[in-house]
DNA sequence: GATTAGCAAG
């Protein structure tokens, strides 16, 4: 039994001992070094950053691949003065680009971090400064300037300027790089060279191809790039399905989305947004709707969750974005930008401006886009003086210098309320020059107050700027239609039949069951033409007892009276909105897309047909919502 | 160590 007891400590000892000859064996780094690894990888960087300068204190010098974590750490939770510290400690003690491979991997990420941090010129600085440069040190500032405002011409200039130092660009490089064609020229150039380094096929490159292409109005091209992939990734599928969406194409949008699930693919945040673009720019509510089920899942993604609200908003649904935009857990200055348009637009100034009102009490600093939306609210509501205040206020009240698009606002605002004298005044005031988007807002203005010499002033100035301008001659022939001067009517068509132009014909489009149903005006072509008619006729009949009388006056040509009727009748929203009573579910409002402004005449056939059917009609034209309902509009009859 | 897709207005 004794024995025994005193075996044990013998044994603990020899353990000991055993432990210790383990640690001469294999000497531990220095204490210091170890937590230093470790702290780059985990953090916290301020830990990190002082250990740094404790061991360059002791003569101590950290591995290249712990800093190269440490940058990483200081993008992600830091600041560019830390990467800064990081940047000075490593000019001191190195490891320097030529110090062999692991300083140029701690000198890239050096330019990198400050490209991140949108410090272009001091990563410039950091390229200039390096004897030694790799595809990873050209790639880094390639991207850098492809991504910054006005400096895509340079990145296409370092781009040759690597190859004649004998770096050969690779995917990476390419992927960036095709983000800065902003010519035709520059983007057949580039994905030429693409093919040549047979990097074409790469996921990278091509959806970066897709996307150039799709930027610069070539929807085919993207399509073609698409279209010859054998592997696609979701991020391809997301290009392609973006690039229809923004172009405009939002039945394609969607075709797209289903051949992707139908490939086996499933959404992600990108995907829904595009998505719900797509069902934005075709006003398909019900669509959007089944879209925001899956919206569910990313309740944190704020960019698809201000898609969701601007759906709503354009699709007229008021009270779901209203909804939404309550329940939203966070929201930023898009969010509510989003909210000052879409109740603007959809008539409801007053609490446009409400909601602005709302956003600056919490702190939210508005930026040039809110302030858009603000001067929108007040011109379509009349509200001059609001108008001036907030226009004259905006650079000292929230630091925002009136741009292009402001004054465009101010003009719509002076020249809608019927004050076109002040509008010229306030052109002619300008501290930019005119571009042919404010003369055309003053020309719509002479339309509405039918003041046809302006009209022929803001013509005339339009041309100057943009001589194919199809839209400046059919506004200035309806301003003389208007007045019944057919003479004056006819020179600008005349004009425009010379040069091979043809007016855009009225289309008006509405969704039913997941199809978009389009009718274009006096084209009797749709399937069910002959019901649409008898339906229109019968129509017609029960809201001329409520007091209708075809507008004639806005059939701007010299016609007898009967004609002119005929013409009013088939306008393209008359026909939707009788398809929309025809198969409307009961209760619901009848949406409708229209590529033109609605004119006079629709605009008083759709208020006594929400009257005499009980239904509310929702009609978005290119700037704004009418809400038909029980015989009167949103917009006050004021558009 | 460097690369691709998604949000508000005009």
């Amino acid at each position: 039994m004794n024995s025994l007891f005193k075996r044990l400590p013998r044994k603990r000892v020899a353990a000991t001992r055993r432990s210790s000859r383990r640690v001469h064996a294999q000497p531990r780094p220095h204490p210091s070094l170890t937590t230093f690894s470790r702290l780059c990888v985990e953090g916290p960087l301020p830990a990190a950053l002082a250990l740094l300068s404790e061991l360059a204190a002791a003569g101590l010098r950290a591995d290249p691949v712990s800093l190269t974590r440490l940058v990483k750490l200081c993008v992600r939770h830091g600041t560019a003065d830390h990467g800064r510290l990081i940047h000075r400690h490593v000019e001191a003690h190195g490891p320097l680009p030529h110090d062999g491979a692991g300083g140029l991997f701690v000198s890239n990420s050096l330019a990198s971090m400050y490209a991140k941090f949108g410090l272009l010129d001091d990563a410039l600085r950091m390229f200039d400064g390096m004897p030694v440069r790799n595809v990873v040190t050209w790639t880094t500032v390639v991207a850098a300037l492809a991504s910054a405002d006005g400096r895509k011409q340079e990145a296409l200039r370092f781009l040759v300027a690597m190859r004649r130092d004998g770096v050969a660009p690779n995917a990476y490089t390419f992927s960036s790089v095709l983000g800065a064609c902003t010519t035709p020229g520059m983007l057949t150039a580039v994905h030429a060279s693409t093919v040549k380094a047979g990097l074409d096929s790469d996921v990278f490159v091509r959806s970066s191809l897709i996307d150039a292409y799709v930027k610069l109005g070539d929807l085919d091209g993207g399509r073609r790039v698409f279209d010859e992939m054998v592997t696609r990734d979701l991020v391809v599928w997301n290009s392609i399905i973006a690039g229809f969406a923004q172009s405009g194409d939002g039945v394609g949008a969607i075709e797209l989305f289903m051949r992707m699930k139908d490939a086996g693919f499933s959404s992600n945040q990108g995907t829904l947004t595009s998505v719900l673009r797509a069902c934005t720019g075709m006003v398909m509510l019900e669509a959007g709707r089944q879209v925001h089920a899956h919206v569910l899942k990313y309740d944190r993604d704020l960019i698809l969750h201000n898609a969701l609200l601007d759906m709503y908003c354009k699709c007229g649904s008021l009270e779901d974005a209203d909804a939404l935009f309550h329940r939203m857990p966070q929201r930023d200055v898009i969010s509510w930008s989003t909210m000052v348009s879409g109740l603007a637009q959809n008539g409801k100034s007053v609490e446009a401006l409400r909601v602005f009102d709302l956003m600056k009490s919490q702190g939210v600093a508005p930026n040039h886009v809110t302030m858009v939306g603000v001067l929108f609210a007040c011109s379509h509501a009349g509200l001059v003086e609001d108008g001036w205040h907030y226009f004259r206020s905006m650079k000292r009240l929230f630091g925002i210098q009136p741009e292009r698009e402001h004054h465009n606002c101010m003009v719509d605002l002076l020249g809608r309320a019927g004050k076109l004298d002040e509008a010229v005044e306030f052109i002619h005031g300008m501290s930019l020059e005119p571009d042919s988007v404010i003369w055309r807002t003053l020309l719509g203005a002479c339309r509405m107050h039918k003041n046809a010499s302006l009209a022929a002033y803001a013509a005339r100035e339009i041309l100057k700027l943009e001589p194919d301008d199809q839209g400046a001659r059919v506004l200035l022939s309806n301003t003389y239609a208007d007045l019944r001067q057919w003479t004056d009517a006819e020179k600008p068509w005349k004009a425009m039949r010379d040069r091979g132009m043809r007016k855009e014909p009225g289309r008006s489009w509405i969704e039913l069951e997941k199809r978009v149903h389009v009718f274009i005006a006096g084209d009797l072509s749709h399937p069910c033409s002959d019901t649409i008619i008898q339906e229109l006729n019968r129509l017609i009949g029960r809201i001329k007892s409520l007091g209708y009388v075809p507008q004639t006056e806005f059939v701007l040509q010299d016609l007898p009276t009967e004609q002119k009727e005929d013409l009013l009748k088939y306008h393209s929203e008359k026909m939707a909105i009788v398809f929309g009573t025809m198969h409307a579910v009961d209760g619901k409002p009848i949406r409708i897309m229209k590529n033109l402004r609605i004119c006079g005449d629709c605009h008083a056939f759709a208020k006594l047909v929400s009257k005499s059917e009980g239904r509310v009609i929702v009609i978005r034209d290119p700037v704004r919502f009418h809400h038909f309902q029980d015989g009167a509009c949103s917009c006050g009859d004021y558009w």
